[in-house]
DNA sequence: ACCCGCCACTGACACTTGTCAATACATAAA
DNA sequence: TTTATGTATTGACAAGTGTCAGTGGCGGGT
């Protein structure tokens, strides 16, 4: 077998990585490649998947570019944010999956190395995690569950969404060792003077990133599955004027936290914490959270925003 | 005209942005996104390389993947260097332009907020400048042209690769304001007095990274065509031993310098300054170099390392 | 030695994408 | 108003790409 022009790959990493370089930096069809690698085309094709899959070839779209269209303007003109992402509306694709891409690229565009990143919860946030990935590793990070560990709906947990992230990014993983919620205030107290849990609020305190989504309170809410309350106490907040749940607490229309006994019990970063963190992202979207996301930006929780076109218009409309 | 799910576009910015997501984040195809966007699939794929061209999509293949190839490897354990990238070897394509394409995205990758990044002349240096694009603009930036300029081939000359660079990344532009050979030393010695050039100086020492290419000796060589030196100062440095010029400065097979008359009436960085460099980038290659450049590697001049696997393969052979 | 399972690889087909000359549209000048 | 000029857009064709069932080779197990 003759060797075209090229020497021969020794090692199978060193292919894929041969044809990535071809391909995307010296535009050469996969055909010429085929050649020079001596393959056939279809097995280039599975180098050039295998080069996505794992990361060697990254498609960044600069957030940057698309903070300046239209919508995500007005956005950031209207709640006063850092940044905001509006993606295409597509009405058939599955928006959380979407949101989660759109989120992780953006955590992935302002990670750095040393960062503290508290993470919150839900379908949004375990989207978020379950897709980001770093084009180069970066050393020194620490990804902390910033609200205790719930009991009830495991598919989107805070202990999940939290060591997802941090094993996708190689980042140190601090779960929150006490449960969400407790039975009286009392234990709560006691609980959070345990040396072990000063010390996880101590890093919970220097966050620099945060990561959280938006949560509705109408029947089919994530917060009504979630464990966190009964029914019943979601029902008192709502009555006083709780819109929106972050992180576990609620806020009313204008952001402003709707408190109680319940929420005295909760394990978690409260609302007032939140807002110190330098960079807040929030990721959220949809037709049913327009008012509870509204509520969150007014409240000025987030820096930095991540929605769909759609509701960045519903928002804008009202 | 039906609006089909998605609202339409008011910019033009935006319909580049929306194809670039619906393509490369959802994976769309280019008639379904001509569908959404309500226009040809043509003009789909003109706002896709728009896109491209324009960085809103950026193809970054990593630089810490090809590091581990097992040329780069070898390289890397050879002449000590922290990173080392080999792109392959085509036969025909431009050497040059896909070197300086290679650099390019080394450079971009490293490159951070407040850098100062001195930068040398050369054929291959020029083609990086040309090349260079960074995702998302950086804050104070500077580039500084580390060596005086010539009045010989302009083509690539200190000034153009220096100016080139920095508008292309959005950076402080500073040349130096000197001619890179003066007829005496005496007169160099009085230049370098001048306050302007003492302060330039005092910028070049500040430098945290800098870009550097390698030039042979050989009849052909860039050097020669530079005008730094005449044809006969030129024999008289390989008559002592020289293989390689680096930023004007010539070294012998080990890397050492070699001195003299002309030397002394050089302005710009010497070599003892050059290794002082946190962050050297050497871009280099060719069948011509391989002596010039093993003997720049041998002298530890650079850090990182940018050629293709031919070169790789010979600088390995010896 | 044999079989089995595994996985990289292949060939041919159907689909997706890039090209380019021609067209529509806008804006500015006559 | 018409004409000119440049730019965004299009349709149809050529070229490039992804898929998938099937092949071939290699190591582990019996």
């Amino acid at each position: 077998m003759l060797d075209a022009g090229v020497t021969l790959p020794t090692e199978f990493d060193d292919a894929v990585n041969w044809a990535a370089w071809l391909y995307y930096a010296d535009e050469m069809t996969q055909s010429e490649i085929a050649k020079t690698l001596n393959v056939s085309r279809a097995t280039v094709v599975n180098y050039l998947q295998e080069a996505r899959s794992r990361g060697i070839v990254s498609i960044r779209i600069s957030t940057y570019a698309s903070g300046r269209t239209k919508i995500a303007r007005a956005l950031k003109e209207k709640f006063g944010l850092e940044g905001a992402l509006v993606i295409p509306s597509t009405g058939n694709g599955d928006l959380v999956r979407r949101l989660g891409d759109a989120g992780a690229r953006v955590l992935a565009d302002q990670v750095t190395t040393g960062d503290v990143i508290g993470v919150a919860w839900g379908r949004t946030v375990l989207s978020v995690a379950d897709q980001i990935s770093l084009p180069e590793p970066l050393s020194n990070l620490t990804v902390v569950q910033v609200s205790g560990s719930s009991t009830g709906e495991p598919d989107f947990s805070p202990e999940l969404c939290t060591s997802l992230l941090s094993s996708r990014i190689g980042a140190r993983c601090v779960n929150l060792l006490a449960p969400a919620i407790l039975s009286t205030k009392e234990l709560r107290a006691m609980l959070l003077d345990e040396p072990v849990l000063k010390k996880q609020f101590d890093l919970i305190h220097s966050t620099n990133r945060i990561l959280f989504g938006v949560g509705d309170v109408g029947p089919k809410s994530t917060v009504r599955a979630s464990g966190i309350a009964s029914q019943r106490e979601i029902d008192t907040y709502v009555e006083h004027g709780a819109v929106a749940v972050i992180i576990g607490r609620f806020i009313d229309a204008h952001g402003r936290a709707v408190g109680g006994e319940h929420d005295e019990r909760m394990v978690g970063i409260a609302l007032e914490e939140l807002i110190q963190t330098p960079n807040r992202i929030c990721v959220a979207g949809g037709a049913g959270k327009i008012e509870a996301i509204t509520a969150t930006l007014e409240g000025g929780y987030a820096t930095h925003f991540v929605t769909d076109m759609a509701t960045g218009e519903a928002l804008l409309g009202v």
